[in-house]
Formats: C-alpha cells, structure tokens, sequence
RNA sequence: GGGCCCAUAGUUUAGCCUGGACAGAAUGCGAGCCUCCGGAGCUUGUGACCCGGGUUCGAAUCCCGGUGGGCCCGCCA
C-alpha cells in the first residue's frame, strides 16, 4: 500500500474509533483548502444528529476522544469538520521514493486473474474514420490500466467480417470489380463499389436479392465468394495495421463475426438456449428469446437458418469464458449499442451462467461531423488516417518554429501530433458525444496532451542539466507550500489509477495528469531547483524526477509518448 | 409510441457513482511576467450548475415532473 492510502486509511480507523461510527467512503474527503489540511472528515454531522448536539460541539468531542493517526502533525476542527494535516516532510520523503520507481502505481490485485477486452472492432473493406478512434484508443487505455495493476489482459479486435455488406460488396466486384484498381488503394476502391452499390440499389430493388444470394454462397463456402471475401479482408487489416502502428495500438486476437458465425460454437449456443427453455422456435428457422418481460426487446437468435450478431457474441462470450475465466470480459462498443449489450447479459443470465454481470458494456458517447451524423454508406465521414496526418503535419510546423535543431523531428512530431489528438479524446468523460472539430482535438495550448509532454521535457531538462544525478536520501525540512502541493499532488497518482481502471475511464488520468503539471508548473515558476541551495536542491531534484516520472507512467497509459525533449 | 443517455462561464469541459466548507480547469476577452533551470509556459481579472417540485441539518450531486439535444426499438452489425 502506497504512503497517502496507508494513511488515509489510518485516518479513517482512528476516527471510527473515536466517534463509534463506520465512516462511508464520502464522509473523508480533502479540505477546500491546504490551510484546512490535508484529509477532512464530516462526520461529526451524522453523530450529531444522534446525540442531539451541534456538528461544531460533536466535532470537538470527537477530536477529544481521538488518537493522531501515524504521520499525522495536526489535528483540528473547522467548525462541524475535522482537518487532519499530514506531516509533509515525514510522509513525503516515502512519497517521493516511491513516485520516482517505474513500477509506481502499480498493484498485484490482479495477478492471476484475467481481463478480456473487445476494442476497435472496425468493418473490414471500409476505411476506419474518426468514430473508430474512440473505441481503439479509450480500449487501448483501459487495457494499460488493468495491466498497471497486475491482470493480464486479452486484447481482441472483433472485426466486422461477416453479412450481407460482403454479398453486396462481392457483387459489386463481380459487376464492376477491376483488379489493378482493387491493388492500387484497396479500402478505397472497395468502399468505392459499396457506396455504389447501395446507391444502384435504390434503383433496382433486386440487386438486393443479387447481394444476398452472393452471401449465401460465401456462407455454404463456395470457393469464388470464399476467395474474393479473403482477399478483402487481408487487404483491409494490412490497412487498420498500418494506423494501429501509428496510434500504437496492438491486439492478442482478431477473432471477428466469420469466426463464430462459421463455428460449431454458435450452432451450439442456439441448441442450449433451446434445451434451457430459454429461446423457442417461433417459426420454422426463426429462433428468438423472448426478452418482453424483462422490460427488452426479443432478441432473434435465427432468421431463415442463419445465425444473427447477438448469437455470435453469445458464442464469442462463452468461448471467452471457457478460455480465460475473465474477471472482466469489456466491451468498448458505441453508446447507440445498449439495447445489444443489454439483450446480451439477460440472454446470458437466464442461460444461468453467473459471469453475465462481468460482461461490461464500456459504452462512449457518439462522434459526429458539424454537419451530422458519420455514416460510411452515404459517404459521410472523415478518415482516421487523413486526421492523423493532420495532427503529425501541425506539430512538424510547430516544432519548426519553435526548436528547429531538435534531433529526431519526425519522431517527435509524430509523438506530439498523435498525442494531442488521443489526449483531447481521453480527457474527457467517455460518456458524451463529441463533434469533431480538428481545431480543437488537434491543439497544442492549455489542457492538452503536449502540455503534459512539455511539462515532462522541462523535467527532463533539469535532470540533464544536474547530470542526472539519483539523490536518494533527501532532506525534507522547511518544505515551501509549492514543494508540499506538488509532493502532495504526487502522492495521489496510485489511487487515481485504481479508480480509473476500476470505472473504465481513462479521462481520471488524463485529469489527474493536468492538475499534476499545472502543479509543476507553479513549482518551477516559482522555486529554483539548479541554483537552489544544498538541501533544497537535493529534495527538489528529487521531486522534479518524480514528476517526470509519474508524467512518463500517467502518459503512458494512455497510450502517449512522453518525448525528452520536443 | 416505448426505452436509455446528456444538459455546468461566450465556447470546450472536470466534479455527479459515494450529498458537505467559497463549483475546478482550459479557451476567449482584459492587465502583467524573458538579468534566473525551455514562454507549447507563469501570475492576475472576468464569467457557469436548463426549469419546477421533493428528500435532507445540507443538493451541481439523490428522487419525481417538465424543456432542449443525442441514441435505440431491422430478415444490419
């Protein structure tokens, strides 16, 4: 257990012992204020309630009755609070042993237990476009932080490889298809044909028919359909590799809708709903669940003999399951899935299998265009790899202004330019929808991912210029309130990424990681750290690594390069 | 029609789960800061909890009802 949680914890014993009440979560909290301490407690309006006396008397009878907690050098009221100042120069001499170690933050809580997280999940023979970033990259940091805190994580890409769209997109091909335009850009040209198709299908209603019967023939493995489906798909995921390299993000797996809709497993699921009374045959080849009474809408498991998605993740779920025996099976899926997910974990409850409750429908809020809603059909959305460019292209010009003998440019522009766009997604709450405005997501002042690199690069500056020298034991007396602030700030780092793995929200990193640098920022204006005197440039050398170091850690788990220098 | 989600300064947002001290931040606009470790920065001013009820000693936070916006309800995934 890391300094701040021990003694918090500590706190909370000595005033339970004190007051004869257990405190809620809520009742501990941090004063307003550093002059009000360090830890606060309102207990005392809960106990006055039932003594009948006011909070502001009960409060000091509790102070009274309490034993200071270990590394505690104050206690007093605030009226109905109770202030507890932590003892700064004891405490954060640990503090800053522990946040200046690689593994700060880090936990075995999950050592032996499995994470199973399904991310990305993009369509193959379509480009990915920016509403695929959010489901990559939130899922790239989630799985970062289940890893910081000891599970070992599965990565899947459940891609979209299967349906009707590879019916329609086979015809197209077999119509129009050009083979030297097919190798050229293949996403491209295939999305091409697709948008064309529906559009020809507008027209004549029976290209829909066409669509199907060449999907019905890829499904029975016919080997013309088999073969052209397999080219698309392998053209595709070079291309999703190629921008996984660039956001670098990787997978365990890419087990996508082909793989269950053509296993064995599904037919299986189906045939166990059915023998657990739990799906009926409503008609012959149409199987559903009926879900009405659970407040859902059925979900249909077979239509004309054919399997649907929610039976291939019913598969994909119980296959996970038996493989891993997950602690967490994550889904980081689009808000506009819900009912799906829903469906889902009520299908897998009334099968009887416990685990449904750990299957989590990480939901995020929609990307739209200014114009409205991204729709790859109608041609209406803006290529991921297109925006990429863009950010990589606008820290280059930046880099170029302002340090134009930096060694490795491109590198760095590529740090900072893709690290401006993922922090202005994962800065925020999942939950909300964003419109995508590049000025905005790819900006380089205030709240932004490379103010947290420029913070890390100044850090590293003055390591440099120390000669990195590891001072260990410091000297911690006489601590100025910036020095306590930031040493404090530090502290907090391990809770903060419990928290935000434990929810699924990056976005309390990312906030964390700005009140951290923010901190520093003050600390550096304000304090010598090089021209410093003896004691203090030891301790304050050593704070400087520290936050260099938690900045390197909270950046790397969301996916973001700290450069050393920019 | 039924269900789910969101609403905080001019703008973008954190806090809501777990109620507590003057609601944080960024950007914008105004005023300052390079004899000092990198100005992608710092200091400072300005400015916000959608409306109405309820619960509570106490509500941005919990409950109910509105209003506005988004999403879902398919032989798509």
């Amino acid at each position: 257990m890391y300094v701040l949680e021990k003694i918090r914890e500590d706190v909370k014993e000595s005033v339970e012992k004190a007051c004869g009440l257990d405190l809620k979560p809520s009742m501990l909290s941090e004063p307003p204020s550093p002059e009000l301490g360090d830890i606060s407690t309102s207990v005392a309006f809960a106990l006055a309630k039932q003594e009948k006396k006011s909070p502001a008397e009960t409060a000091r009878d509790i102070l009274e009755k309490l034993e200071s907690p270990p590394l505690i050098r104050k206690t007093s009221t605030a009226g109905p609070y109770i202030n507890f100042y932590i003892d700064w120069e004891k405490a954060g001499k640990k503090v800053l042993e522990e946040a200046r170690t690689p593994e700060y933050a880090s936990s075995d809580e999950g050592k032996g237990k499995w994470i199973v997280i399904d991310y990305s999940s993009p369509n193959v023979a379509k480009p990915m476009h920016i509403g695929h970033m959010r489901s990559t990259i939130i899922g790239d940091s989630i799985h970062r932080l289940y890893k910081r805190l000891g599970y070992s994580v599965h990565r899947v890409n459940h891609i979209g490889d299967w349906g009707v769209p590879f019916g329609k997109l086979i015809a197209a091909y077999k119509k129009w298809g050009d083979e030297r335009e097919l190798e050229k850009d293949p996403i491209h040209y295939l999305v091409g044909l697709y948008v064309r198709y529906n559009q020809a299908e507008e027209q004549d209603p029976s290209l829909k028919q066409e669509a199907i019967e060449w999907f019905r023939r890829l499904e029975s493995g016919d080997p013309e359909a088999k073969k052209l489906w397999e080219r698309f798909k392998a053209l595709s995921i070079r291309k999703f590799e190629e921008i996984y390299r660039e956001l670098g993000v990787e997978f365990d797996s890419y087990k996508g809708e082909a793989y269950y809709a053509l296993n064995e497993l599904t037919n299986r699921i189906v045939e166990e709903a059915l023998e657990k009374g739990v799906a009926v045959e409503e008609d012959p080849g149409t199987i559903i669940v009926p879900l009405e009474e659970h407040g859902l809408v059925n979900a249909r498991l077979v239509e004309n003999g054919r399997t649907l998605y929610i039976t291939r993740d019913l598969a994909a779920a119980k296959e996970r399951w038996e493989e891993f025996k997950f602690q967490k099976n994550l889904y980081v899926v689009a808000v506009e899935q819900e009912t799906h997910f829903n469906q889902l974990r009520k299908i897998l409850e009334l099968m009887g299998y416990e685990w449904w409750k750990d299957c989590v429908h990480v939901k995020f809020g929609m990307m739209s265009l200014p114009e409205g809603r991204i729709s790859t059909r109608k041609g209406k959305y803006v290529e991921l790899k297109q925006v990429l460019d863009l950010a990589v292209e606008k820290a280059r010009e930046i880099i170029e202004e302002k340090n134009p003998s930096l060694e490795n440019k491109e590198e760095t522009a590529k740090a900072v330019g893709i690290g401006a766009l993922k922090f202005a997604d994962l800065s925020q709450n999942r939950i909300k929808n964003i419109v995508f405005d590049p000025d905005k997501m790819i900006s380089f002042e205030g709240d932004t991912g490379p103010y947290l690199q420029y913070a890390h690069v100044r850090c590293c500056g003055i390591l440099e210029k120390a000669g990195n020298s590891a001072e260990t034991d410091v000297d911690m007396s006489g601590l100025e309130p910036a020095e306590t602030e930031l040493v404090k700030k530090l502290a907090e780092f391990p809770e903060i990424v419990k928290d935000a793995a434990h929810k699924q929200e990056p976005h309390r990193v990312a906030q964390y990681l700005l009140e951290l640098s923010h901190q520093f920022s003050a600390f550096y204006e304000s304090l010598p750290v090089l021209k410093a005197g003896e004691t203090e440039k030891g301790r304050r050398l050593a704070m400087v690594d520290a936050t260099r170091n938690v900045l390197k850690i909270g950046l790397e788990l969301l996916g973001i390069h700290a450069p050393s220098r920019m």
